[in-house]
DNA sequence: CACTTCCCCGTGTACGTACACGGCTTTTGA
DNA sequence: TCAAAAGCCGTGTACGTACACGGGGAAGTG
């Protein structure tokens, strides 16, 4: 029935010892030519696959993943993908996985460099990167590829790199559903403002394609639309009086959009001023904007289920390197529409 | 460092053998109380975990699942769990897990009861049951229970059956958030029907549910509301007629609220009369339903992730057969939003 | 012809666990 | 008092795989 063949029956059927047979099994020669066809034409017959348990219980080893991702603070998005890397460790170390974790300052490229070091140190058998430090996170990837270390990427792509996978989201269909989450609420002409807050004057890709998204949502749209384009700095200040001023002149301002987690910064002016007729739309479920959803002065946050990503990024390097499975090349999340009503679910 | 404490060891400190060690940690009696303690402590001391690898390798053992639901066409609602059970079939049959799959007529109970009756049979060492028809299941989960075989519930609960775990959604808040969605896409006054199509008359209680969590709302909302109820039977000229009365007669209808997985029949209608002004919101990512998705006449679908559902339900119980571990004993899926923008990548 | 070298292959052992079996000691019962 | 039973424990083996080691024979070399 569905009782598999091992290697002795596969031996006793080709009249030769289990030696010879994982011999041809595992390439390494020392094998004349008609007994290995021999030998593999009985493997091919009886579709033999390797007894996990037993492979793992005499290669007795722990393979070690290094997982590499932006230092952060306790409600910072980076927090949660983390999350899914310590469930994931949880899961699979029975199971012969071993992680160990080393977090870089995302804005000095000298902290990531060092990290790298440490993390190589470590002699790792698989890796996870966060790859937010693009050009140096390029000529990582080379050196690993040298090494010959498979590697998963999550958050953001780098397709030609050789990857394992990649975990993350399509950044540009994101800003384009936000429109329309936008186009819905608010059906008749309508003045938007879309806004980037940032930390550092980094060139964040993931940013700039949601933003992409967006615009060309309302490009193809035939209701009379105003967007308003601006990028404003994280300071508290800055964003009080910014903000401040554009409520004030642009009167009628009906949306505004945020392409980061930092929606929180708005909708605590928006608060300050009872405006909740502004539709106010965001990223991710972090503390404070979960405060601010539940509150109605954000409506709608797209979620990138940051936890799962951490975990399938897990994942597959265990299928991979424990069970010897392949992998798809690339693993979308979906684009989760959150609000105060569905959001009980989406926490973890 | 990582490393585990093994029976040997154990066996070693102990001055006993690795017998006795056994009948310690299996509770298999004759051992020496003071020797048995001895024993625990060192176990407790090095928090002994068993190797998975070994373990399994020497039990030898595949379990058995029966996975039991209801019949269905190609395209249908039930066609999506059981894709996910293929797939965890896929993923776990290596790990020792062997799943048989039982389908009933959810329409006829003596179907069903023919068919757990060939459940039973198969003696599983554990299920997965759709309890969609209460009494029989009720009665079914009981035996379950007298031959100490656990079983975990998808799609709709029955909290006091002593079930290993469940997994679906909360039917009551997946209405209130269709509310709420509705609500959003209809600024002002506005007049919703909410009408249930219905195969045959059974009394669905997830159903009723939806249906009480979308008025419940509506409740709460001080714009003025019409809500209008209505069941009608999934025959075609039925759908039709009354469908096309309502339209009529009910004129300003402005958004339409299907609880299960018909919104098409409705979608149908409305792209007859060209009617893209008209909301409507239902369940689930049929083929059907896609379609009219994506040709705008249905607004938004919310998504129970069925496939989700099968392969977390198959997970649980790997989890508890293979490797020993509790588990949780209530899943709730997330309340997917869906529109056309972000269908995507939440299609298999 | 003796010797080395190379090719091909079999043997043996280890991984950690579960359980059957049997042996020794002590207690029980007639 | 002695056999039978019960209580306690050690030994041995099997699960399927990976790999180190070594052996036999043929081919090549001096």
């Amino acid at each position: 029935m569905g009782k598999r063949i091992t290697l002795k029956e596969i031996a006793e059927k080709a009249n030769v010892s289990m030696g010879t047979v994982d011999r041809v099994i595992h390439n390494r020669g020392e094998v004349a030519t008609p007994t290995r066809d021999r030998i593999l034409k009985i493997i091919e017959e009886g579709n033999y696959e390797p007894n996990i348990f037993a492979r793992n219980l005499v290669l007795n080893k722990t393979y070690k993943i290094a997982s590499i991702t932006p230092r952060h603070k306790v409600d910072e998005y980076w927090a949660e993908p983390l999350k899914g890397i310590k469930k994931a460790e949880e899961e699979f170390k029975r199971l012969g996985i071993e992680i160990e974790l080393f977090m870089f300052d995302q804005h000095k490229v000298s902290s990531f460099k060092n990290v790298i070091k440490k993390a190589l140190d470590y002699k790792p058998d698989g890796i996870l990167l966060a790859p937010v430090l693009h050009d140096e996170s390029v000529k990582f990837t080379e050196e690993c590829q040298n090494r010959n270390v498979p590697f998963v990427l999550i958050d953001s792509d780098l397709p030609e790199s050789g990857r394992f996978s990649f975990i993350g989201q399509d950044s540009f269909q994101s800003g384009f559903l936000a429109g329309k989450l936008m186009h819905f609420s608010l059906p008749g002409k309508r003045r938007i403002l879309a806004v980037e807050i940032v930390e550092e004057r980094d060139d964040n890709f993931i940013i700039r394609r949601r933003f992409d998204g967006f615009r060309s949502f309302f490009a193809q749209q035939t209701i009379q639309t105003d967007l308003e384009m601006a990028t404003i700095s994280y300071e508290h200040a800055t964003v009080v009086n910014t903000l401040y001023h554009d409520l004030n002149t642009l009167d009628n301002i009906n949306g505004i959009f945020v392409p980061n987690s930092k929606a929180h910064y708005v909708a605590n002016l928006l608060e300050k001023y009872h405006r909740k007729d502004i539709i106010l739309i965001g990223y991710d479920l972090t503390t404070s904007n979960i405060n601010f959803l539940e509150k109605d002065y954000i409506d709608f946050l797209i979620n990138q289920k940051p936890v799962e990503q951490g975990f399938i990024a897990i994942k597959l390097l265990y299928q991979h390197l424990v069970l010897k499975q392949p992998a798809e090349k690339r693993h979308f999340i979906p684009l989760d529409i959150i609000t105060k009503e569905n959001l009980a679910y989406y926490q973890e």
